[in-house]
DNA sequence: ACCTTGACCACAA
DNA sequence: CTTGTGGCCAAGG
């Protein structure tokens, strides 16, 4: 489906987002959790659709993975950052965020 | 009001 | 590692 442009929930999620410092990430669900809600799946969507202009690299999911279908350009930022990874993995391919070191919490 | 669709999450087997 | 189950929430049919 389709979220609201000017939804309010699109606006805060964003505005989280672009607070995230460089290097450092946090979750889908940290976000929700953020707006006091637990709707991770509407982060998701929000930044399928709002995304594009924000750092949207810096929101992964709950196990360190990358967005889903974004990995490769993903990892690219990561390098530029210095986003902490998971030692092992040095493919595109299956490599995670060290969530114990870049989580960022607001 | 019910069903379906997601850049999701947690937990179990 | 892989499935499966149940939960979450907005929007559209």
């Amino acid at each position: 489906m389709r979220l609201s442009p000017d939804s309010p929930f699109v606006a805060a999620v964003l505005d989280i987002v672009d607070s995230i410092p460089a290097g450092r990430v946090m979750t889908y669900g940290d976000v929700a959790a953020t707006l006091g809600s637990r709707a991770a799946r509407v982060v998701g969507q929000t930044m399928a659709q709002f995304g594009a202009d924000a750092p949207w690299w810096r929101v992964i999911r709950a196990g360190g993975h990358p967005p889903t279908g974004h990995e490769a350009r993903a990892l690219e930022h990561y390098r530029a950052e210095r986003t902490p990874l998971l030692p092992g993995a040095d493919q595109e391919s299956g490599y995670r965020v060290d969530l114990s070191r870049a989580r960022w919490r607001p």
